[in-house]
DNA sequence: TTTGACCTTAGACCATACTCTAGGGTTTAT
DNA sequence: ATAAACCCTAGAGTATGGTCTAAGGTCAAA
């Protein structure tokens, strides 16, 4: 079991982050020492993992939350749902994933065609670099 | 050229938003109608779209400020800081990249464990869905 | 046994990214 | 020509996600 200070070097946040993540439901330590202290177990470990990821790819505190609270309960109705809602999740993380790719080409155009590259120094802005790629649809409606 | 309301719709964002972005130096419609309204031309489209692309994925906007403003200047110093910082840039785009791919996973793996597949519920929260996966390194640290 | 590094709570404060309000002018359809 | 629907500015307010402070208790080493 971890102190509060041990899983926040371990995990990369602060302890203030921790205790306010456990203020808002998304992670409940089970046990407290004696003396009070937090004390984390290895799932603990791995939410918080979780968490982080999810946030550092734009999931919201709120949306994690759902995440994580999602179990499936005997009831067909609410596991229907479950399904409807994880789902509708895989989505988002799609779109994002494409964005991300997309992101991801006008760095690397803008880089080689940065310094060194024998292109012409035309393709050194990002919107430039993004204007290179192939014509998609480049607003985002829902699709 | 646009009115702001046009570019509003066409990029599902409030109108508020885009003076928002404009009073923080992410978008700069050069022109305004007698009227004083601002009107936008093909190029600030694709700005907004960047713009609101690289936030799904998780820039801040300060970062995207940073991104847009990327431009080569003649300065051969300048020029290797921004291939500097654009490769930074590329290293971030590649763990979120990784990221989003370890959530899907464990978005599929709970969608088909979840209802009608075969496989026992014990797979059916995104936790137990996570420890599926091969036994990677699961806590972010700096690598 | 006391010094320093840890832990506790409650609540104030902060940055980011909007979002809304007030008070006013413009454009467009009927 | 007038009402609805748009535009403007400045500035206040809100939601999210922390971060810090105060006032205090605990633990391990010198």
């Amino acid at each position: 079991m971890l102190k509060i200070g041990e899983l926040a070097a371990l995990a990369s946040v602060s302890r203030d982050t921790l205790r306010f993540y456990e203020k808002h439901g998304l992670i409940t330590p089970g046990e407290r020492s004696n003396a009070g202290y937090r004390l984390y177990s290895e799932t603990d470990v791995h939410r918080i993992s979780f968490i982080i990821g999810a946030k550092e790819v734009g999931f919201t505190l709120n949306e994690i939350h759902q995440l994580l609270e999602l179990e499936v309960t005997k009831d067909e109705k609410s596991c229907y749902d479950i399904k409807q809602f994880v789902d509708a999740k895989i989505t988002i993380v799609n779109q994002r994933l494409a964005e991300i790719k997309r992101i991801k080409k006008s760095l690397q155009t803008l880089s080689s065609a940065c310094c060194g590259g024998d292109e012409p120094a035309t393709h050194c802005t990002i919107l430039e670099a993004l204007s290179e790629q192939t014509n998609q649809d480049i607003i985002y409606v829902a699709d």
